[in-house]
RNA sequence: GCCCUUGUGGCGGAAUUGGCAGACGCGCUGGACUCAAAAUCCAGUGGUGGCAACACCGUGUGGGUUCGACUCCCACCGAGGGCACCA
């Protein structure tokens, strides 16, 4: 009879399940310390590998602040509204609510098999009225702030998606195709709800600075917010003096080399400036364009192209006439969707004026602009008060001039667009809005939140045809009349899977509350998440949205931080064993039950911490497995006999012998944990027990800090072998953490290594406060060293106390 | 094209500030135990040459800085990820 993992981790779960050990309450007497995991979509699939990972890592965090004294916020719940729920609805019939609910008790059975330490009177999930309440009652906050408005606009429509086709968020559009499924997307003008995520441009950027996040993820958000800064630049038209043209441009230092201007082909100026003999052919090429798709007009076309309109603009800085084009090159969405070109200093400038036979007028000195744009640095030329000047000069006093002459001024633009936030779909957080037949509108008021999602059968979740969501067909839930009569419709349309994501950890802090999102009192006491894991997917879908509603609540005075997650980890990807990302395709997928079956929870976890740093790819390897199972039952064998009793090996007191490696393992383990170092941490706990293998006695004080350590990596394993040591009924998790006494680590002896022209040639046993001088002596002295000296004389000598002695010789 | 990350034994990976490269684990080899095997325990294990002491080589490639470079600098190559007609 040895470790049985099976008994030992029941009987544990159970116990910390029945004694509610990690639950958590506000303590004005401890300091917090949130941890939190990216909380699943509870697909049915079940778990994969690649989630117990970061769940262990938040998991040990957690379990060692906890050893350590703080109050620890640990939570898990439910994402649990998207898409592929609503289309296995359609495809099956049954109703979403109810295998939602299957699938969350599935995933919460699984993770709780693994033993995470996570207070589950906490639990959340996105889909129950009682939180999707408040998710509504935030869309009202942004809207009565005018951060919600329905507009008018070209979205990205993807047709061919199942179940309808669906407007999906430029986040969510990858090359022109929905990040999901990979369908090609259009623009199309559509009626939509859309959130003022640019009105915290500058915010989400300049607050990134403050983070403790990957420096890649702050990176890929300031590029997604693309701040560039420039000047817009006003031209007259001829014949029109109504109109006038607004450029931007992040070089208006080279407006003297303008030689055309363009519009994209759906500006709404087109129309009025196109001449009559021009028009068959812009109207031809704008009807070309609306065909494309996003993918066809960038990807696939590096092919300029374009139509001149006939209509002429006029230089304001030196009287030039110059053409007004349009191209599909220039996008709409971007700056003021006109740009001025300036085809010698501007690759794409330069294709399309030579491909139309445009003029190349250079304004910088450098460069051959017959072959290419050039775009570095020089002086400028053929620019009246601009020569000589070099190029951030140049802008300063070009803008300068526009502000003075009202043709310009300094503009900051930014790529973000506004978020389109309807779906038109039924599996999602109604959008509490009524549209009435007297053509206003209203919130759904306050006290009748939560606006519920009316249940559909399967005829009715089909998609109406028209691009609109099959609440259209809930006729009983749809239609409303107002007190005074005016009938109204509900707006059909529901909220994106990342609305309910972009709060929760707020709710996580007082869940239960029926009169706010979350109470003052816990809000202000746990602030905001102090350690937040999960994958690198989310870096500007999810983690933008959320601190973008956490910016606006701030703003609004209901939550106490400026930013939601201090401190960020994108824990690897778990690879296949060949190397390869699992897919049930490639046959490599790796089912954790089956895992934790066989060897346990806690080899699980103290495999998946062991394979390598937390946030490196790595691949699974079942040797692996079955190597951590091994120490782990030497770990049992070196305190439990055959029969199940404590090992006789146990000693009152310490051990000489013993004591360097016990110390030196405190050390290394808590360093360790505090930067989530675990696989060294784990290699140390190894190092440890191999060192207590070469002993015969087992001091029981030792034994027990060991116990300590292992409890956040391997918990059900070290509360079995707590209660043997201790005999305690309690559970380890809130004895204090050990510490580790400075004096046992260092040596008074110690091994210097004797160097000849930086290679080691010998080493030596010395006192560790030997002197410079004593050391350079002795490694003269030294035998060996000699040999490598002979015939040679010695140039210098480095030596640095209790390391080395070097000796440059020549 | 631009940006970020990364490259160390047969494999996963270690190496604090520039100071013994390869900790720990897997695999492999040998030994102990056993009638035998498994399990376990102990030892060895970067490459080349040598019976050996030992020598030389060695952290993607080529340079450089330094008494000393996996670590810092320059150029290049490979892998992974992001952005990409954004004016």
């Amino acid at each position: 009879m040895g470790y049985d993992h099976q008994n030992i981790e029941k009987k544990w779960q159970h116990y910390w399940q029945g004694n509610k050990t990690f639950k958590a309450t506000e303590d004005p007497s401890k300091d917090k310390y949130y941890v939190l995991d990216m909380f699943p979509y509870p697909s049915g699939q079940g778990l994969h590998v690649g989630h117990p990972e970061g769940y262990t890592a938040t998991d040990i965090v957690a379990r060692y602040k906890r050893a350590k004294g703080f109050n620890v916020l640990h939570p898990m719940g439910w994402d649990a509204f998207g898409l592929p729920a609503e289309q296995y609805a359609l495809k099956t019939g049954r109703d979403p609510a109810t295998f939602t609910n299957e699938n969350i008790q599935t995933f919460k059975n699984q993770i709780q098999s693994l033993g995470f330490s996570y207070d589950w009177d906490r639990e959340i999930n996105t889909t129950d009225p009682e939180y999707y309440k408040w998710s509504q009652w935030i869309f009202e906050q942004l809207y009565k702030k005018g951060l919600a408005y329905e507009d008018e606009m070209m979205v990205n429509w993807a047709p061919d998606f199942p179940g309808g086709g669906l407007v999906v968020a430029n986040e969510e559009v990858i090359d022109g195709k929905t990040e999901r499924g990979g369908y090609p997307v259009y623009r199309k003008p559509m009626k939509q709800w859309v959130l003022k995520i640019t009105a915290y441009a500058d915010r989400l950027i300049d607050d990134l600075d403050d983070l403790d996040w990957p420096e890649a993820i702050k990176e890929q958000q300031r590029n997604w917010i693309g701040r560039s800064v420039g000047a817009t630049v006003r031209f007259d038209i001829e014949n029109d003096p109504e109109d006038q043209i607004e450029v931007f441009s992040t070089r208006a230092d080279t407006l003297f080399g303008a030689s055309y201007i363009v519009l994209a082909p759906e500006h709404d100026l087109v129309d009025k400036i196109t001449t009559a003999d021009q028009c068959e052919a812009v109207t031809a090429y704008q009807k070309q364009i609306a065909l494309k798709s996003d993918l066809e007009r960038t990807d696939l076309n590096k092919d300029k192209s374009g139509v001149f309109t006939g209509a002429y603009a006029i230089n304001p800085v030196n009287g030039d006439k110059l053409p007004i084009w349009i191209a599909d090159y220039v996008l709409a969405s971007y700056g003021t969707g006109m740009v001025m070109g300036v085809p010698a200093h501007d690759q794409r400038d330069w294709d399309f004026a030579t491909k139309f036979d445009l003029p190349i007028k250079p304004v910088i000195e450098g460069g051959d602009v017959t072959k290419e744009a050039y775009t570095g640095e020089g002086v400028h030329i053929n620019s009246g008060f601009l020569d000589g000047l070099n190029k951030q000069e140049a802008i300063d006093k070009m803008i300068a001039w526009l502000e003075e002459h009202h043709a310009g001024a300094k503009k900051v633009n930014y790529r973000l667009r506004d978020w389109i936030f309807s779906r038109q779909r039924y599996w999602g957080e109604p959008i509490p809005v009524i549209h009435w037949e007297d053509g206003t509108m209203s919130l759904v008021p306050e006290d009748e939140l939560p606006l519920r999602l009316p249940r559909l059968t399967k005829d009715e979740m089909k998609p109406s045809g028209t691009g609109e969501s099959p609440l259209a067909n809930a006729k009983d839930w749809l239609e409303v009349t107002r007190e005074d009569g005016v009938k109204g419709r509900r707006e059909t349309n529901t909220m994106p899977q990342w609305a309910g994501s972009s709060w929760y950890f707020l709710r996580y802090m007082d869940p239960k509350n029926p009169d706010a999102l979350a109470g003052k009192k816990a809000l202000n006491y746990w602030q905001n998440v102090d350690l937040y894991v999960g994958g690198a997917e989310h870096a500007v879908l999810h983690l933008l949205y959320a601190r973008f509603w956490n910016k606006v609540l701030y703003d609004l005075g209901l939550v106490p931080n400026k930013e939601p997650f201090h401190k960020l980890v994108n824990q690897g990807m778990i690879l296949g064993g060949n190397h390869e990302k699992m897919s049930k395709s490639k046959g490599n997928v790796v089912n954790p039950d089956d895992i934790v079956n066989e060897y346990g929870a806690d080899t699980l976890r103290i495999y998946e911490m062991f394979m390598g740093p937390l946030t490196q790819n790595k691949p699974w390897s079942e040797d692996g497995v079955t190597g951590s199972r091994r120490w782990l039952d030497r770990v049992w064998r070196m305190l439990v006999n055959e029969d199940g009793s404590l090992t006789d090996k146990l000693t009152d007191g310490t051990s000489k012998e013993l004591e360097k490696v016990y110390n030196e393992t405190v050390k290394k383990v808590t360093d360790d944990l505090e930067n989530l170092h675990f696989n060294t941490a784990i290699s140390q706990l190894m190092v440890f027990v191999n060192e207590v293998y070469k002993q015969d006695q087992r001091p029981a004080a030792y034994m027990e800090g060991f116990v300590q350590l292992l409890a956040p990596f391997a918990p059900h394993l070290a509360e079995e072998l707590w209660s043997k040591l201790t005999g305690s009924t309690e559970s380890i998790a809130f004895v204090a953490w050990p510490t580790y006494d400075e004096k046992a680590l260092v040596d008074d002896q110690k091994e210097i290594i004797f160097q000849v022209n930086g290679k080691v040639r010998s080493k030596q046993v010395m006192p560790v406060d030997a002197s410079k001088e004593e050391m350079e002596a002795a490694a003269k002295a030294d035998e060996k060293v000699q040999k490598y000296l002979d015939g040679l004389s010695i140039k210098k000598v480095i030596a640095i106390p209790g390391k080395f002695v070097n000796i440059v010789a020549k």
